[in-house]
DNA sequence: AACTCGGGGCA
DNA sequence: TGCCCAGAGTT
C-alpha cells in the first residue's frame, strides 16, 4: 500500500503533539481499572459500542461475584444477559463471553492467552480487544486502535491510512514505545472531548497548530 | 462492503 | 425523537 509521507507530520511536529497531549491529559489513565487479564478481557468485550462508564457500572458489581472463566460458566446465557443488559448487544455478548470462557478453560487451563493469534480466535475478541489485553494486561508491545484512536491520529497526522492495521503500525513507528499506552489514552480522551467524529471543536483544540485536518479545514474557507 | 446486534444517556 | 457509544461476526 502506498503511503503519502507528505500527509503525515514530521518528527518534530509529532513530538510537539505528544508533549501537548501529555500536558492536556495528565490524568489520562484508563478509568477501567482491572485486577486480572481475564477481567480486562471481559470488560473490553463488553465495551464494544458502549461507553466505558456503563461497562464500569456493570462490571463493578459483576466482578464481586464472578472473577474467573470457571465462575462465569456457572451462569446461563440468560443470567449473564441480565447482568450485562445495559451494555447493549447483550445476547451476542453473553453468548460470546460464555463460549470464550469455555475455550479458556478447555484449551488454556483457565488462563488468558497472550498471543494475538490465540486471542482473536476467542468469540467476541477482534484485533482491538486483543491489543488492549496484550498491551494493558500483559504489558507487551501493541497499540489498540479503536474508532477514536483511528479518527484522531489520522486527522492530526500521527498516521495516514484508511485501515486499522496500517494506522497501528504507523503509530508504533511514530510514537516512542514508552508512550504507547499513554498515547492510546490521550487520543481517546481527545477524541471524546474535542476531536469528535461529527462536530470537532477545532476552535478550542490545542493541537490546531500542527493538525493537518485543521490545516485542510482552514485552507478551504 | 454492507448489514446486524441494542439498551441507555443526552440534546 | 434522533443520534451516538473503548467492535465483532456474518453474508
Amino acid at each position: 500500500m502506498k503511503k503519502k509521507a507528505n500527509e503525515r507530520l514530521r518528527k518534530k511536529e509529532i513530538k510537539d503533539v505528544l508533549e501537548k497531549l501529555e500536558k492536556i491529559y495528565p490524568e489520562a489513565v484508563s478509568e477501567l481499572v482491572y485486577q486480572t487479564p481475564f477481567q480486562l478481557l471481559i470488560s473490553t468485550i463488553l465495551a464494544a459500542q458502549c461507553t466505558d462508564v456503563r461497562v464500569n457500572q456493570v462490571t463493578k458489581k459483576l466482578y464481586q461475584h464472578y472473577n474467573t472463566p470457571q465462575d462465569f460458566l456457572k451462569l446461563s446465557e440468560e443470567e449473564l444477559g441480565e447482568w450485562i443488559h445495559s451494555c447493549g448487544f447483550y445476547k451476542t455478548k453473553a453468548k460470546n463471553i460464555l463460549n470464550t470462557c469455555r475455550i479458556l478453560v478447555e484449551k488454556y487451563g483457565g488462563e488468558v492467552p497472550q498471543r494475538r493469534e490465540e486471542l482473536v480466535e476467542l468469540p467476541g475478541v477482534g484485533r482491538k480487544t486483543a491489543n488492549v489485553v496484550i498491551s494493558n494486561a500483559f504489558g507487551k508491545p501493541a497499540i489498540a486502535v479503536d474508532t477514536h484512536v483511528f479518527r484522531v491520529s489520522n486527522r492530526i497526522g500521527l498516521a495516514h491510512s484508511d485501515n486499522v492495521e496500517d494506522t497501528e503500525e504507523q503509530l508504533m513507528n511514530n510514537i516512542p514505545k514508552t508512550q504507547w499506552s499513554d498515547a492510546h489514552h490521550w487520543l481517546i480522551y481527545h477524541g471524546r472531548r474535542i476531536c469528535k467524529a461529527r462536530k470537532p471543536l477545532c476552535e478550542q483544540c490545542p493541537l490546531r497548530e500542527e493538525c493537518l485536518y485543521y490545516k485542510e479545514l482552514t485552507k478551504k474557507s
